[in-house]
DNA sequence: GCCATTCATGTCCCCACGGTATCAATCGCT
DNA sequence: AGCGATTGATACCGTGGGGACATGAATGGC
């Protein structure tokens, strides 16, 4: 009677994914006809037709496109579940924060020193991720609490905001643009982003914020043509050097990476680098609890222009 | 290899729930040794103790709390997407919105006549649940919308405000506190809400923001006394005749029911009421988009002062 | 100390899942 | 238009896992 196996979700998804039952068979590592029959199964227990087969290609329909985004968002929970738990049943479980490397406005070791000084105090763990990965990180279970720059998906996730500081943009020496001391958001037209999105319509296009209108693919599909993703901050400053793209980066990112060929230089209308701490929502642990309220008092004592400052730079 | 199956999990939690595998079998229909074994099998493929038992009596462990809360979120999120599913797969699937009756300040006419215009409408329906059911309502996938009273808990929801009004005090005409006009939230020490909380700590004990500290069970133990719930607004009402107790309504509720056995008073510190369309968080699709336009645009209207003022009384 | 309660273990059986073989249908190529 | 290739569905079979029944072991109450 009551269905629904996570075993057959995943074997829906990958059919959706791979709109086509034999490459779907092979990525699970199975042969086609049992899939087939699971899938039909899938269909009969929800009284649904999922998927319009053709014998050339097979297309979902609309209870399927419902199935394939709301099966994602279940697997990704019982996954979460699996890590979490698989975490905190270790002897000594760690706070893991995910951290996109040098996207830290400079806090982290403040704060670490602050949430060791707390009784709720525990091992800390830096899980290293590339940038937009962050949120997701935090929803699958692989860490605890994050710093984000804003605006981030921030679904199933709390955040207090922590500290903003100006945004600057990275562009090459030799960018003639570089020759003035404060630009506009106008003037980078032509000037490509980190990503391919067009620099002169930040903040529009950037970003998750997770309302409604997300309509990508938030999961590489195998047979999608993979978009080149810039991970690495160094990777990004590489291509600014040498003129392929312009970045816009937080004042104390750039304060670390002082680059003879890379001009810094202010933007009039850019909005500010928000720097948010964010962590899952339903993460009642006093660890969690203790390392957001250390979060805070160092953000608030930087801010104030605290015993932190002459760290930041 | 990969486990975490949902059957296992239910099985898992129905044994934390009731502390205890005998009558965790009964409730699944089962006998008791597989059951046991299907908990063992979950610590052994999680590599981590669930349970501590004792034969008189068995207790979740550390890892047990973390798997019992994010298993519960796990199956909540797969039975969302099999009634989401189910829901699509419908000739004509309609748009669900989740009412509780009256409180929806007197806009749903209006949002229904306006929705009704738009070029995205289809059929809809309206499912009434009692008043803090909405957001589950949502979340598990029996809704497509709501209107709710703020705060409520938004977890894994998108809402607009749509608009706000005063709060009013609904007591027995009878208490001497209604001799007076107008009053302050102190005055009202010891005189009770539905649910049982003291009226003069509102709104700090009211609602549920989702934020962290949600320690209360969200679901019915079968063993933990269920307190009464008060769901029904006509209930609300005769035990507030009754002086038995007060009730926070909002003014546009207050003017549908005027009776001479109720006085309905203005609290001077009393936060004012802020209706909200909530959704959940990835609907995407048109029709609920075009609702929620047509929610936005009939507020809109109505905090001007516009055509449907007059319809609200 | 004895008995009742409760969870674990041993054993059997059946269903369901996966694999192999094959059929049917449609698209494309000549 | 006909033929082959591609692809999904069907048939059949064997194995493994989950459930019931019977029983064992441990602990708490009287």
């Amino acid at each position: 009677m009551n269905g629904l196996d996570v075993r057959r979700l995943e074997y829906f998804v990958a059919v959706a994914e791979e709109q086509h039952f034999g490459r779907a068979a092979e990525r699970l590592h199975m042969t086609q006809p049992p899939l087939s029959r699971a899938v039909q199964q899938l269909e009969d227990e929800l009284g649904v037709t999922l998927l319009r087969r053709t014998t050339r290609r097979v297309e979902l329909t609309p209870a399927g496109e419902v199935l394939l985004r709301d099966a994602r968002i279940a697997l990704d929970a019982v996954a979460a579940a699996e890590r979490r738990t698989r975490h905190a049943g270790q002897p000594s479980p760690s706070l893991r924060i995910a951290l996109k490397a040098d996207l830290d406005a400079g806090l982290l070791q403040g704060i670490l020193a602050a949430f060791a000084e707390k009784p709720e105090a525990c091992q800390t763990e830096l899980v290293l991720v590339s940038i937009g990965e962050q949120a997701q990180t935090l929803r699958d279970g692989r860490a605890d609490a994050a710093i984000v720059l804003a605006p981030y998906d921030d679904r199933g996730l709390d955040a207090v905001p922590l500290l903003s500081e100006p945004t600057l943009v990275a562009m090459a020496a030799a960018d003639p643009l570089a020759a003035r001391d404060t630009l506009r958001l106008a003037d980078l037209a032509g000037h490509v982003l980190p990503g391919g999105r067009a620099a002169d319509q930040y903040p529009a296009s950037a970003g998750n914020t997770g309302n409604t209108g997300n309509t990508g693919d938030p999961r590489p599909s195998a047979n999608a043509p993979r978009r080149h993703t810039v991970a690495d901050l160094t990777e990004i400053l590489r291509l600014v050097e040498i003129g392929t793209i312009v970045a816009f980066l937080p004042l104390s990112v750039t304060r670390r990476y002082p680059r003879p060929e890379i001009a810094y230089r202010a933007v009039a209308d850019l909005p500010e680098s928000e720097f948010v701490l964010a962590w899952p929502q339903q993460a009642t642990s006093r660890a969690v609890a203790a390392f957001v309220r250390a979060a805070e008092n160092v953000a608030a004592e930087v801010e104030t222009g605290g015993e932190f400052l002459d760290a930041r730079r």
